[in-house]
DNA sequence: ATGCCTATGGCAAGCGATTGCCTAGATTAT
DNA sequence: ATAATCTAGGCAATCGCTTGCCATAGGCAT
């Protein structure tokens, strides 16, 4: 920067002015700084106006686990959010682990962002209370509470079960099955309830299995339901890649999707209207999840700063092709 | 960290020394020091840290798209491999926009990050210098040349390409037809090159459509696959997602696979082993890459640094469900 | 001519760390 | 006993930029 000063003639101060747009400075010597930056291939150094500045520009985004197909969209819409708004973006995964977690907050921390999305459940449940003593304004995903730095986003899990459960319920399907998330976390606790909500509102039980949200998951959950006495007819899952698991073993065992079985996923990740036949599903508005987190959190930190809230986020049936009406039991034994 | 010194009773310089293990200090200093960090829950300041040490601890990494299912394996990889190593990701995606790319060099070279990473082949061609000449060093993929900064990845698309070639003249293939990406793209272009050179070695020609490389651009290309004269039998695609769209449409078009068509994908992204039927595809090692991606900066920068170098990174061939013999033509009407 | 704005630019004090060099006391070697 | 060597800790310069405040000069109204 001092030679970019030196070179045009002016003050350091001055060049200053000219990058930021902060003050006044007249066309030629503004003509003539740009000039000597360009020759000089002068590039701001973002470290040093921070640590000036006071504060940084960085939203940290905070996620499980990038692999999962639920993320990509979601950080996509981040970034770009992020970044139309002048900021940038700093990406942490923390493999469900609680350690990586407190790590990606501290650096977080560290480097004094003004704000983080933590899209991730299962978080310690002080981390809304440590950031905010740090100044950092947060917006969590189905967790904390909405305080004075702290938004929170709330996905109506409630709404896409009772779509998903009417629409069963609607093709006769009366026996119920779910292949729930681990209950540890959060999210696939709530929506368990919601599906038993809405199922108990008909005066239904439903059968519940605990397993790892993942495609091996699905698979180990139809072992166990296979074995027992009844088949139900119709199986809920706690997010897609369960569901595509499910379908390959019921497939595998001679079970057909939907003809005898109809399996509900969750997310609507983009492979699910690809997989064969295609996945009926409640979508979580990924996309919008990541531009939202964005827009809370700069309103938390913006120049007219509003305390946090809470923000309900719609979610909704997505029918296609493993779902279909039920079957006639009648010929198949319950008697 | 004034007040960390402060209530220590020692000086900035000696907290300094705590926190990096820069200097002995004694064991009761250090655990005085340290306790009022607790107590005051100090958190260093990156941007400081940085500044006086005249470099960061960055590593950038950019990236096309995200949603791209080859990419969040190969992050995950690098963020691990950056982290164990004591340095921090900076991701950037480009959606394979030049300006975008430009924007996220700018950033790269504003962070002072000691390194970057360019795993998209669709980069200017003067990145390599522009990055030199600011001393950040480079690990480009599939492009640029290895240079004193600056270090190439260069997928062995030859080996994959003559074993999926082979794989399938084996099964008795003789037409071919190729759904090849955007031919701009360098990455494209060679995997192109390399399965008409593995042709060639056996005297077989291929039909090659160009089309944009997701799923739309594979039903596409069958599309006008489907108006030709003549079917080809086997069907190489320049990645999974290409394939899964050609596999998509033939099954549409009542065309068997593999019975009637074999497919071959590219990538073996996460979802290929659980299509219906599975693809069998040519394996790019994604997360050897994000993880040689790191290595290969830290050699450039680290304190015994190398210059920079090409390293060829293997492909081969994965056999799954979307290949098989080829039908028996002469029955089918080429006489 | 005087006084007051306004427009433009510079000075210099931070921002919060790191680190080369120095000092004082303790320990060891001669 | 004296010199040499360690050890532990502090001083202060420095990193590259931002920004509050001041200075200068020309323009305008009185």
């Amino acid at each position: 920067m001092q030679d970019v000063a030196l070179r045009s003639g002016v003050s350091e101060s001055t060049v200053s002015h000219v990058i930021n747009g902060t003050k006044a400075v007249s066309a030629s010597t503004r003509e003539r700084v740009e000039r000597a930056m360009r020759e000089l291939s002068y590039h701001r150094d973002s470290q040093a106006r921070r640590l000036a500045r006071g504060h940084s520009d960085v939203l940290g985004l905070v996620i499980s686990d990038i692999e999962n197909p639920f993320f990509p969209g979601l950080i996509k819409a981040f970034e770009a959010a992020a970044l139309s708004a002048g900021y940038e973006m700093l990406l942490r995964t923390t493999g469900y682990d609680p350690l990586r977690a407190a790590n990606a907050l501290r650096t977080v921390i560290e480097n004094r962002s003004p704000g983080v999305a933590i899209m991730t459940s299962r978080i310690s449940g002080d981390a809304a209370a440590i950031l905010a003593e740090h100044g950092t304004a947060a917006v969590f995903l189905d967790s904390q509470q909405a305080g004075e730095l702290t938004s929170v986003l709330r996905i109506d899990y409630a709404k896409g079960a009772r779509e998903a459960v009417l629409c069963l319920y609607h093709l006769g399907h009366r026996e119920f099955a779910m292949i729930a998330g681990p209950q540890q976390r959060p999210s696939h606790r709530i929506y368990r309830e919601a599906v038993e909500a809405a199922l108990g509102e008909r005066g239904l039980a439903i059968r519940v299995i605990e397993g790892s949200n993942d495609v091996a998951g699905g698979e180990a959950a139809i072992g166990s339901l296979l074995g027992a006495p009844r088949m139900p007819s119709a199986i809920l899952c706690s997010n897609d890649l369960t569901a595509v698991g499910a379908i390959r073993a019921l497939t595998r065992s001679g079970v057909q999707v939907p003809a005898e079985v109809s399996v509900v996923g969750a997310d609507d990740i983009p492979f699910a209207e690809l997989t064969r036949p295609s996945l009926t599903t409640v979508r979580i508005p990924r996309e919008r999840l990541g531009e939202l987190a964005v827009h809370h959190l700069i309103g938390l930190i913006g120049p007219n700063r509003q305390p946090g809230r809470e923000e309900l986020i719609d979610t909704s049936l997505v029918i296609r092709e493993t779902t279909a009406m039920a079957p006639n039991r009648s010929t198949t034994g319950v008697r």
